[in-house]
DNA sequence: TTGAAAGCGCTAACAA
DNA sequence: TTGTTAGCGCTTTCAA
């Protein structure tokens, strides 16, 4: 063993092999740790492999066993934090199984998510986990991709792909009973944005309202509270807008834990306790809602297991299984903090 | 022009070029809009190309341009919104350079930093942006990839790589400029993880003194306050305890974001007024900070700028520069925010 | 302007 | 147990 490596630029398998002067065939065989190799073999490839520093091309290995060890993670963006959450969850999954990720981000942008189905990733990766939020079933259907597909989120649920998601609507019906337990009686909705009501807000509402009938209380659409985008100024204002039209509410669901930091900001301005006059109750159980003082209640998916099932599923498609589309429910709980406990505080 | 097509496993470059019938090399031109292709026919390789559904193998194309249009972004965790944010900003920077992103996540783990350096990505990107916490200048000198290399952050400036980050001494010392200036004096440093002092921390906490120093003030070593870990919880203890003790401290500069949001529940807790008996700065101006109520003032480092300039860094060297490493210094700012308003308003 | 063919570096079937 | 060699699919020099 000499001092390990010269720096020099390409060193090939051939090299190794003609400086320990066996065949490629060999050498590949110690790189790989294959049985068959005599001791004293392994021992001298392994001085040629470290004196020349030999490093395997791994997108000439990737040509060679048509594997490329990548999986796909196509997300809109990579900094909000639920999807932060899933990528680090998935990154580390992916790290356990060998795999490496290579992200997409589609900026929610339509023609980004096509190409994820389209061109992106021909022979790039061997299998894509995809969080559509633009385009639907049909659409991911139409485009057939060859590569392992796995979907997550709500968006899009086509028979020829699996798919991942916790029951939205049973998470919403039980979220709303809990408000409902604790004795709240109006309880609002923040969660539609105008003319964008995504997928998840319509089976989310769907529990809502089924929550809201079977405790015999009429739905008020007064109490759907509709923002102009989905940034935290839009949630505040959507929240200030009815606290000064007078709606009444105790309570208030929202799509996703920003929107609870902005229910909870403008429930300050107004003056009103939390959760003394208004509970909140945030979605997703980032770490807006565990870090935020008082920490916010949150629906929490059990990101750990949408991120292993998803890897699951497709980790069978990669090693060949071909059948339909399967679909997976993982668990979701309630994250219960400050801002729905059932004992009121006085306010201010 | 057939309905498109065939769901045929592989169509290779050569399919095209025999149902087109003309040789490889066309089919290539026609691909990569080469300009001197006739147009009858370009038009009959599109045809061609359209009925079969061809797309190019990108491994293969790899392999025979040594250029893989990939680049490395490894940091610690994907989670954390300063490093989520700035993989937002990298993969959209890399987007608009032609290139995807490889996420490495090395959980600030030693072995896999050093992994990251070895042998990781040998062959499989053009570049690598690394963004270290554990291992420091010497060692990544004695890795020496041969990959491009740009660092991120404050903890490894070899010689030998190009290096991106904010004037971090400057910055604290700006920091507690502006405290200052706001009639602040016994400002508080929550920083320092016991035991585990970073580079970041080092080079700001001198700043913290300068600044303090030319203010004729005595740097107090009880206002360096120290927490047992890294997560909300312990900087809340921390606070915690030292309002406890009676340390008196007007202000608190706080390593991340995070610990502005742990001294604010501390603070909160003890019913010290924020700003009006304690001023709270934190540090990234990440969401955390942006969404909180009230918004947390912080210093913030121009990510856009980082990104771009840590690209424009690893382009220089994936188009052949091999100089000796370069260091460039960003901008940042203080973003402030109603946690440092000069204005005290009565407590409770 | 288009064609032929030699690689890119590794793998794996087949031989020895 | 080790060696030979034909690919993997695309690019690209050199010729035509």
């Amino acid at each position: 063993m000499t001092t390990g490596g010269r720096s020099s630029g390409h060193v090939r398998l051939k090299d190794v092999a003609a400086l320990a002067g066996v065949s490629m065939k060999t050498v590949s065989n110690v790189v790989h740790g294959y049985q068959h190799v005599s001791p004293q073999m392994r021992e001298r490839v392994q001085a040629a492999i470290d004196e020349l520093g030999y490093r395997p091309n791994l997108t000439a290995r990737r040509l060679a066993t048509g594997r490329t060890g990548m999986v796909a993670l196509a997300l809109p963006e990579m900094d909000q934090p639920y999807f932060a959450e899933m990528a680090r969850l998935i990154g580390e999954e992916a790290t356990r199984r060998g795999y490496r990720i290579l992200v997409e981000q589609t900026l929610g942008e339509v023609e980004a998510e096509r190409a994820v189905l389209r061109d992106r990733e021909e022979g790039l990766v061997d299998g894509v986990i995809f969080h559509p939020v633009r385009i639907g079933t049909v659409e991911i259907a139409r485009l057939q991709p060859d590569t392992p597909l796995v979907l997550l989120g709500e968006a899009a649920l086509p028979l020829t792909a699996d798919h991942v998601m916790i029951d939205n609507t049973a998470a919403a019906h039980e979220a709303v009973g809990l408000l409902l337990a604790q004795g709240r009686r109006r309880i609002a909705f923040l969660a539609a944005v105008r003319g964008d009501i995504t997928a998840s807000t319509r089976v989310r509402l769907l529990g809502y309202q089924e929550a809201l009938v079977e405790a015999g209380i009429d739905p008020d659409p007064g109490l759907v509270l509709q923002s102009d985008g989905f940034a935290l100024e839009d949630g505040v204002r959507a929240v200030s807008q009815a606290l000064e039209s007078d709606v009444d509410f105790d309570a208030v669901l929202c799509r996703d834990d920003l929107f609870a930091l902005a229910a909870m900001r403008a429930l300050d301005a107004a003056g009103r306790s939390v959760p003394g006059e208004v509970a909140v109750l945030g979605w997703d159980d980032t770490a807006y809602a565990r870090n935020a003082t008082p920490p916010v209640s949150s629906v929490s998916p059990d990101k750990k297991a949408l991120a292993t099932t998803a890897f699951d599923l497709l980790e069978d498609r990669m090693t060949g299984f071909d059948g339909l589309g399967r679909h997976r429910l993982t668990a979701y709980s309630i994250a219960e903090r400050a801002t729905t406990s059932p004992a009121p505080r006085p306010a201010g």
